[in-house]
DNA sequence: CATGTAAATGCGAATTATTCGCAGATGTCA
DNA sequence: TGACATCTGCGAATAATTCGCATTTACATG
């Protein structure tokens, strides 16, 4: 169930924080980006999205995550034979594991992998801006 | 310097290992990719290829590529906002790093990180196929 | 609240990366 | 030396994403 947009100041909000415009269609999809466990691509966005208001267009879903990316309210996921997934940028930090047989995307949980990558990031003279683990695997 | 094809029967070998056929195409592509440093995406390998062998197409180059990748010999990088990238799949581990603001590909040596995932894979009872991950970072 | 203005939107066309269909060429194996 | 499955080039087709532009709209300011 889909909570009235009304009722969710809170999206609201994280859009003003990021300088942006609160707009009906980006109400819209972040409100389902928020409420969704999985990590839907932009059509799954779409189809939601115009579920709640039939004005929002395909252009306007990308544009928004776009800007939502640049704003670090969310994150992109790159696949490597798919389009692009997208999440809330989560409070703790996980990695992804598509299962290549079914197709699902697990979340990884724990920080070790984000811990590692900036100790091994640092040792080469970077910071790191963002990173992004996609692991492939098979149930054992 | 490119090596003459008649004196690299290595990857003349590797392709047949694979059960694949050895066309000039294939020859070329495979020893430019050996033979670079970088990690060339479908148009440098398609124009690299063109000066070794003018008969070879785009068409061939994806072909090539999707076939060597699933033979294991080549590894493809994805990146977030860029044409694929390949490699020949290294003899040690490692993954990479971009930079954000120079957009160069740094190669993150050593095991750790593969090993750390396989171990977080084995966690939530799967077994690694690939893993892919990219570091985006700025330099400190 | 009226309103000026930059920012956002919808639409459909354009781009970009990649794949496909097919007819002809060519490795490989007997 | 065939036979034939595999490859190839070509250009057309797809799929994902971006763009151009005319119109609308959020919202700061008076």
């Amino acid at each position: 169930m889909v909570t009235a947009l009304e009722n969710d100041p809170d999206y609201r909000q994280l859009l003003r924080d990021a300088g942006l415009r609160v707009t009906p269609q980006r109400a819209s999809i972040v409100t389902i980006l928020s409420e969704t466990d999985d990590h839907p691509n932009v059509e799954d966005l779409y189809e939601k999205a115009r579920a709640l208001d039939d004005t929002v267009s395909v252009a306007t879903v990308y544009r928004t995550m776009s800007v939502l990316e640049n704003a670090g309210l969310v994150r992109k996921l790159v696949m490597d034979d798919a389009p692009a997934r997208y999440e809330m940028t989560p409070p703790t930090d996980h990695d992804h594991l598509v299962d290549v047989d079914s197709g699902d995307l697990v979340e990884i949980p724990g920080t070790e992998i984000a811990e590692l990558m900036g100790r091994v990031a640092a040792e080469l003279g970077y910071q790191i801006v963002s990173h992004h683990t996609v692991i492939r695997a098979r149930k054992t």
